[in-house]
DNA sequence: GCGATTACGATACACTACGTTTCGATATCC
DNA sequence: GGATATCGAAACGTAGTGTATCGTAATCGC
């Protein structure tokens, strides 16, 4: 036994929610997969994603890191694309903030958010998974809805706000989503060009106007 | 000899520019590199990305690709990466339009850039730079600046609306660029919902909105 | 308890691509 | 015409992939 110490997990595989990237699902005999290797390994990867990025990770590499045999992974993802998708949906998504008013949501949210870049591997598991999901349908499969779903406080706000009479009821939420998250992502993916907190409130601001019914 | 046809090409490493990302200059006397070989690599490499993308494109596979031998590709190349991003600076960019209104100019600009994604490898290509540039101080002094030119055309506009007086004269107009490509950027690389080129006039006059002086 | 079953970590394997180096041949400069 | 540098081709060691097999360990059904 490793540096994985193993408690008692009892039916281990319920312990989780299948997510659609995992290998196969195991026979009711024999012995459970263990619950700690799996978190070892997304933990690894996480990690890994953090300091070498995407296309520098290795399966070996995460196997040393995780103190885990390779079998072990492969067992449970079938690539590495899978198990960066898995780890990607651990990573934190955007907090909900409900203010009262769409401009102070919004900001809040995407404050929160810039951190989250800082903390965690995201803007090195963002881009990677995007230019591979273009010439691998199996991946825009596991890949988008998690994307998407990791917005979805953006729309609840907007939704909120259309509620309100803040925003025109015939906006198009998809849309507006878009054009608030955009700025950020073109700037921290493709440039780097750093995001300074205090640049929040213009961005808000400057994508409101747009979206914001006239006053 | 290879389908590669040679001409006479007189001196040719001065019928191109320096990219920065020639491995070394090489000494002015002895058989001068091919152009031709040149060419043939860049075009093999951008076929390629758009037909397995980058992460499945091999060095081996452009030099088969171009009728030309590894080591004439690491002998101006240091890897796979800048050779992309030599080929990536061989796409075509946006091309300015000048209308007379900006609405105009952004929407004959956004719709022929969307056609621009059909017809070049530009989805595949662009998120996997960006992945890597994270993790590759090198890699981003040599992507960045291609980048930021290549919507140069897009600042220009708002320039021209700056003068006009359509837009407020203090505005931030690298962050308006951000606005307007935002949308765009975020649909196509991160999720697959396509953009119909009916969809591009809606986009502007959103981001318009928050642009545009208050009427 | 006890045997059947399954996962465990470790290791060996064939395979592929990388990036380097060597080769004889070829093209250009001086 | 000699020096020099590039050419395409091929061989090389290195590293990671994904599979298979080892003996061990954990859990189930009985």
């Amino acid at each position: 036994m490793t540096k994985i110490e193993r408690a008692a997990t009892g039916r281990a595989r319920s312990g989780r929610g299948a997510t659609a990237s995992d290998k196969d699902v195991a026979a009711s005999a024999g012995r459970p997969r263990s619950e700690e290797a799996h978190q070892a390994i997304l933990d690894a990867t996480l990690a890994l994603l953090g300091e070498v990025g995407f296309s520098a990770l290795t399966v070996e590499g995460v196997a040393g890191r995780a103190g885990v045999g390779k079998a072990t992974i492969y067992r449970r993802w079938a690539s590495k694309l899978p198990l960066v998708v898995d780890a990607f949906g651990g990573l934190p998504a955007l907090e909900d903030a409900d203010t009262g008013s769409l401009a102070s949501d919004l900001k809040v949210m995407l404050r929160s958010y810039l951190e989250l870049f800082n903390k965690t591997p995201l803007a090195a598991v963002l881009p990677a998974l995007a230019s591979e999901r273009a010439h691998d349908p199996a991946l825009a499969e596991l890949f988008d809805p998690v994307l998407l779903q990791r917005r979805s406080p953006l729309v609840q706000a907007l939704e909120r706000a259309v509620a309100r009479g803040e925003v025109s009821a015939d906006l198009d939420l998809d849309l507006a989503a878009d054009l608030i998250v955009g700025p950020i992502a073109v700037r921290l993916f493709f440039t780097g060009r750093k995001i300074q907190a205090k640049m929040v409130d213009p961005m808000v601001d400057m994508a409101l106007g747009g979206i914001a019914r006239p006053r």
